[in-house]
DNA sequence: CCCAGATCGTTTGGGCCCGAATCATCTGAC
DNA sequence: GTCAGATGATTCGGGCCCAAACGATCTGGG
C-alpha cells in the first residue's frame, strides 16, 4: 500500500495485472500517502516522546483527551480517540494500573463512568505534552500551508460517514 | 488527540492547562488530523470492502504489495506495508493457512524467504481490487487537488526520517 | 408500579502489533 | 578453511484492537 517505490513503478505493475480495468491511481496515491505518513508520524513520535514514559499511542491519547477535558465519561473519549469502547476499556485498565486515571461511577446515572487524572497523570503530561507538541512542530515545518492541510485531512474524514 | 470538538474549543482548553508554554495549534491540529482521517478510510474500507471478505488491513496490504510485485521477499513486505517483521510472520502465518500465499525459502540465500501469492489469491486480489480502488475514489472525490494532497502527505513522511 | 427495550461499560475470543531474544545462514578477514 | 560478526526470519511476551455477547442500569408506556 505504501512504500518506497515510486508511483510510476506501482502504476506500470497494476496496469500489468489489472489493464482491462479502469482504477483511479491518484486516489489510490492519496490514501497510500495517507497511511505512509500516518504510519510513520506516529512510529517517530512513539519512539521520540512516548516510549521514554513508556506509553503506547492509545494510552497517550486516552491521556491527553482525560487531561484536556479533565473529566469525561468513557464513551467520550472513545469517541474523541478514534477507537472502541472495548479498546478503551483494557487501555483504561491499564492506566489505572500505573495510577495515572482514576475511574468513578457517575452518581447522575448508574450506567456511566467517569474517568479523571490523579495527580501523578496530570504531573506527566504537563511534562509531556510540550515535548509531544515541539516534535508535532518539527514534523509539519515542511509543510507549505498547516491549514489547507488540515481542512484536506478533515475532508477525507468527513468522506466517510 | 482528534474529535468532534472544534479546533477553538481545544485550544482554549490547552491554553488553560498550558497558558505559560508556547504550543503549536496548527502543528497540532494537523497531527490530530492526519490520524482522524487514517483512522476513519482504514475503518470505512475495512467494513465496505474487507469485511465481507474476511480480511484484516494488513492481511489486505500484505496481499497487494505480493500480487503487485509477484515474488518478494519478506523483509520487502514489511517495509512496503509500513510494519514490523515480527507482525509480517504473524500475519503471513495467517494467510498461508487460509491457502492465499506461500513461502519459500530462496535458492540464492538460504536466510531469506520469498512469498508468492497461490491461485486463490491471485483470484481473490483480482476481484477484490476494484471494488477497493471505487472506495479509494469516492472518498477522495471531494479532495480539491489530489495531487499536492499526496505531495503533502509524503511531506509528513519525509520528515520523520 | 412494572417490565420491555434502550443504553451503558466490560468481558471474551481471535487477530494484529512491536521490541527483544533466538536460531539459522552468510560474509569477509585472516 | 575458519570463525566472529552481520544479516535474515521467527518466536515470545505483553499490550492494543474490534465485534459480539453479557450484565447492569435507566426510561417510558401501560
Amino acid at each position: 500500500m505504501a512504500g518506497p517505490h515510486t508511483l510510476a513503478e506501482t502504476e506500470r505493475q497494476v496496469a500489468d495485472r489489472l489493464g482491462d480495468l479502469t482504477l483511479d491511481y491518484e486516489a489510490m496515491a492519496v490514501v497510500s500517502n495517507l497511511f505512509r505518513a500516518a504510519n510513520a508520524v506516529r512510529n517517530h513520535l512513539e519512539r521520540t516522546v512516548l516510549a521514554p514514559a513508556d506509553l503506547t499511542w492509545t494510552a497517550f491519547v486516552v491521556l491527553w483527551v482525560v487531561w484536556i477535558w479533565d473529566r469525561v465519561e468513557t464513551r467520550t473519549i472513545a469517541a474523541e480517540g478514534g477507537f472502541s469502547k472495548a479498546t478503551l476499556s483494557g487501555v483504561l485498565t491499564t492506566l489505572e494500573g500505573r495510577g495515572l486515571v482514576e475511574r468513578s461511577r457517575s452518581e447522575s446515572d448508574g450506567r456511566l463512568v467517569d474517568v479523571s487524572l490523579t495527580p501523578a497523570g496530570k504531573k506527566l503530561m504537563r511534562s509531556l505534552f510540550p515535548k509531544f507538541n515541539a516534535e508535532e512542530r518539527e514534523i509539519t515545518q515542511h509543510v507549505e500551508d498547516l491549514g489547507s492541510a488540515a481542512a484536506m485531512l478533515r475532508a477525507l474524514t468527513l468522506a466517510t460517514e
